[in-house]
DNA sequence: CAGAGAATTGGGACCGGTCCCATGTACGAC
DNA sequence: GTCGTACATGGGACCGGTCCCAATTCTCTG
């Protein structure tokens, strides 16, 4: 069946029509009779002929083709299942809407800015998803600049951005509150760093809750941390001569690092200190004790993220789109809830 | 700064050289005087030119792209750190060479017919890396039938694929004669499913071991799962009436979730049952106990994956290409080595 | 100093599509 | 029956490079 490879202009001549005939039944243009379109849809499946991307693209000028940004040189980050997680949501929606997808890591910073230069000019891209929007990313700038549609995964601060975010703060706003309700007082915090949105977004929310439950805000059971297990240990390690009954960790990975550093020195969850995370990841359910935690649908927002973008390359950038879906308190045995004894 | 789109005949006005000096100049031919290439690279580096990898795609018919494809309906697959290990090593490898990365994930039977009809016949591509091997993946045929240059992660059977894999057998020979030296007689084996050659191959080893040794083998001992926490966890429980003394695992998460299985009925490990993993991911230091593992080069499989098949794109497939790299074991307490007390 | 051969340079054709415009045809309205 | 218009079709130009070949210039030899 492997047939040499063939042109829109021999389809042509095997169907006596012209070239232009044939693209416009392969592209689906009005203007063709239903018996031209018959033949040539004939002939198109005898031959298997599938119209070349690349000469689409150069005359068409688009690709066909979306990119994705991990700008992480932390390379940690990748061990959360954050990210796989997200990257099968957009290919969920790239796949569904005939796009291709590009992944763009970084491995160091010489790296992340040639990578930026190549994808903000690049042609062999219609539009970019950045993830893991961090407050000053210089692609974001370098984007708005060069034109390329773009929509960002996690809120951004420039008015003109458009993107797709969970409510974090109302997420961790919820997860602090329910701790408050328990009964809790000294309610820690162990967020990922200051320089993500989302860390910074679940912040707010556990200061938020804090502040309108009359809880006194005590700076030092405060910690940043990587989104990582191991660092999540260290920080809970840190915490603990400050005392917690409680900890509100900022995913669910971070959280079963907490748990490990809790069950060295023997501390008892959710007795002595209650626990909550953030995501609903599977080892959520698993953990021990299993984990309250927020759940969040990260694939759902990887598909509404190729979606939002795709609809910014038909229809334009403005007005700017923003999305922000709701999470969810899954109340399992780290709270120490009374609704599961 | 953001000029116009520039094309090469408009920088071959400004230099005042023909459109194919610049050419030459861009792609590094010899035959240009050094003066006019000093020339040239002044404009191209004032005006930030890039030439348009679609256009050169079109005419010099290379891409630039290097397909990924993961073959995983299974999505459970992606919980795994594995997979996000080796893209990493994969994007790496990319980048050091200045190809781009698509990524294939298949979300169901049908999309993965689409899309390896997509990937096989796709001038966007000019090469394919096929992960995740199975005995039997439609794609492979494909490609060849095709003539898609391409290279599997793990062994593939057929002689004329070329492949970068880890030494599956002798890493579970290995994890299985060091359970046997430290007198355990009922090993137990869960692995993955046995479509999976990785999955195969460590079973190959256990066995190889274990008759090596002259130990009974004892098909009761021998359970197939997902690659998964959960799937492991199951195993373990149907393991656990036919009294296994030790497990290897076939990775580490599945090890984690077996840990969890005993850890619920309250036997001990190492003392009751050992353990040995496989892959030596992070969590398999901060298992409880730690976990004792074969250590396997997973990021570096991939860098060598991207170079084996640039390697082909650049001097035709044959002879066809085998890396097979060792294993290491790296003992920590599951497998109650008297090594570390 | 002429001639051969090598090094440089320029231009045309082409990669395989899309798109716009011109031409041809059919059909309904008057 | 004629005219106007809408629909159908064909062909040229083009997208922005590469590549081959021919033309020009340079260099070296006899």
């Amino acid at each position: 069946m492997a047939e040499e490879k063939l042109t829109i202009r021999q389809i042509a001549k095997l169907a006596g029509v012209s070239r232009s005939t044939v693209s416009r039944v392969i592209n689906d243009h009005p203007n063709v009779s239903p018996e031209t379109r018959e033949q040539v849809l004939q002939i198109v499946a005898e031959t298997g002929f599938r119209p070349d991307p690349i000469a689409r693209s150069l005359s068409s000028r688009r690709a066909g083709t979306i990119g994705l940004v991990i700008p992480l040189t932390i390379q940690s980050l990748f061990e959360d299942p954050f990210f796989p997680r997200l990257m099968q949501g957009i290919s969920q929606g790239c796949n569904a809407h005939d796009y291709t997808l590009s992944l763009f890591l970084f491995h160091s910073q010489e790296e992340e800015r040639s990578l930026n230069q190549r994808i903000a000019h690049n042609r062999l891209l219609d539009g970019v998803i950045v993830t893991a929007t961090r407050a000053g990313d210089p692609l974001i700038p370098e984007l708005i600049a060069n034109q390329t549609p773009f929509v960002t995964h996690g809120r951004h601060e420039d008015p003109r951005v458009s993107f797709v975010e969970v409510d974090n703060e109302t997420g961790a706003y919820t997860a602090v509150t329910h701790l408050v309700r328990l009964g809790r007082q000294r309610i820690a915090l162990i967020t990922g760093p200051s320089g993500s949105v989302a860390a910074e977004d679940r912040k707010q929310g556990y200061l938020k809750a804090l502040q309108e439950r009359r809880v006194r805000v005590d700076e030092s059971l405060i910690v940043h941390g990587e989104f990582t297990e191991t660092s999540s240990y260290e920080a809970m390690q840190r915490l603990l001569p400050h005392e917690p009954d409680a900890v509100f960790v900022a995913s669910d990975t971070m959280a079963v690092g907490a748990l490990r550093a809790l069950r060295e020195v023997g501390k008892r969850v959710p007795d002595e200190v209650a626990m909550v995370g953030f995501d609903d990841m599977p080892k959520a359910a698993t953990a021990d004790p299993p984990l309250t935690t927020i759940r969040q649908p990260i694939q759902k927002t990887g598909v509404l993220a190729v979606e939002m973008l795709i609809d910014i390359l038909e229809n334009g950038a403005d007005p700017p789109r923003r999305i922000i879906l709701p999470t969810e308190l899954v109340i399992r045995a780290s709270c120490g809830s009374r609704l599961v004894g």
